[in-house]
DNA sequence: ACAAAAGTGTTCGGCGTACACCCATGA
DNA sequence: TCATGGGTGTACGCCGAACACTTTTGT
């Protein structure tokens, strides 16, 4: 509950714990799946890169608190179309050497990947590839790691994949979601019919197409469409034999 | 992060944060899912039914803190079979009408289970059919509806359902597990190749086999395989109309 | 003999997979 | 005219839904 009722409980008698809130946010760049990390400013780990993030404040939810961190320490402003979830809650009591600190992950999906900009308490943020964020500071590997997999398991239930694209486009780049999250290449004609088979997943935009590749036939262009869930979902090629 | 760093910060001088524990603990009674509630003995909500929880301590983690307040407040003791699950962090700041409180929920599923009795601060614990449990102390409705549609999505492409039964049951009450959480009925045939077609969904104990409703064919008894992730998986019939 | 529950067999339709093929555009 | 990427068609196999049927027990 949240009211085990300590007879006489001094809120200040406690050595008191930190809340705070990390963020992992992923975006697709060049067809390949990236992660936006800060460089710690100061100790302990400093110089090291780390995952956005920082306290909650008094009055606000860690919700509030994620977004408001995004914005301070990389510059990036409420975008539309950001996707924010939570993932879980870190509550080790030695994460942190300094102190007592329980942290709210969430995960974070953006369209476009606006460049970022070191911020408030961050030296510098920078887009990095997935596969060459290793090394961060505190559990943040580990908070990652639980990201990535989360965001790569709902690719397969719920419509979340369109978090990833802006407000248009094609089915190609869609696909490209997909296939930089799971590591996998897919069949486009299936996948293109199973993703216009599912209802409300995209709409298609009436006569508008654009060029991708600079070559090649221009691509009719989609918006996200109302559903969230995605029945019958949309399996990744299972990495063993499927039954047996 | 953990360490977005104010420079200076003393952690006694801001409105410390209380972290607590919820438990949406459920079981299978008589083909029906159950939900364990305690009722509350202080103000505020006195004499509400609540979910059990309590806070967590200086040293300990969040599922620690977890299973010692299960124990302490309903009498069951560290269950063989316990299946403990962070569900999500519920942080708004109003949540508490005494102070800053944020919660870490998490489900929890019971084989067998045992009869409950208050314990240190709950004045009684009981289980209570789920759709029996309304009118929480709290905002305790809303996390048990999240833990009930969290249990019912794990089903489908996990192996969870094991972890409602003890440690030898029949495919019938296997069965009656998905049908109590999902609110569904399902042909029996089917299910029974289903899970037999997953290898190490369940593992058949040699040569015995149980009468389950005084009358028919005794069941074979199985127990719980080696596998967590169901391949394909599961999944539950769609309200609405499956595609178009 | 009958009811009840476990377990087997069989049919049928749909969906996922694989792959061949056509279309439109730039170089 | 060739390369490139979008889009359509199709055949096959497997799996899930539905349901008939057999088996084993208690009353």
């Amino acid at each position: 509950m949240s009211g085990n009722d300590l007879p006489g409980y001094d809120k200040h008698a406690y050595e008191p714990f930190a809340v705070t809130v990390d963020l992992a946010v992923f975006t697709i760049r060049d067809g390949t799946l990236h992660v936006l990390l800060v460089e710690r400013g100061e100790e302990p780990y400093a110089g090291r890169w780390a995952l956005p993030g920082g306290f909650v404040q008094p009055d606000e939810a860690a919700e509030t608190a994620a977004r408001r961190e995004l914005a301070e320490e990389t510059g990036l402003a409420d975008v539309v179309g950001l996707h924010l979830e939570q993932l879980r809650t870190y509550s080790e009591p030695d994460r942190d050497p300094r102190m007592r600190v329980v942290s709210v992950a969430f995960t974070a999906l953006l369209p476009d990947a606006p460049e970022a900009h070191g911020g408030s308490d961050a030296a510098d943020a920078r887009w990095v590839p997935y596969d060459r964020a290793a090394g961060l500071a505190f559990d943040h590997d580990r908070i990652l790691a639980d990201a990535r997999e989360r965001v790569g398991a709902k690719l397969e239930y719920t419509c979340l994949a369109t978090a990833f694209c802006p407000s248009e486009f094609t089915l190609g780049e869609l696909q490209q979601v997909y296939e930089a999250v799971w590591g996998t290449a897919l069949d486009r004609p299936n996948f293109r019919r199973k993703v216009l088979a599912t209802a409300g997943f995209v709409e298609q935009v009436a006569g508008a197409s654009r060029l991708t590749g600079g070559r090649g036939k221009p691509a009719a262009l989609y918006r996200a469409g109302t559903a969230t869930a995605l029945h019958p979902p949309l399996l990744r090629p299972a990495p063993e034999g499927p039954s047996a």
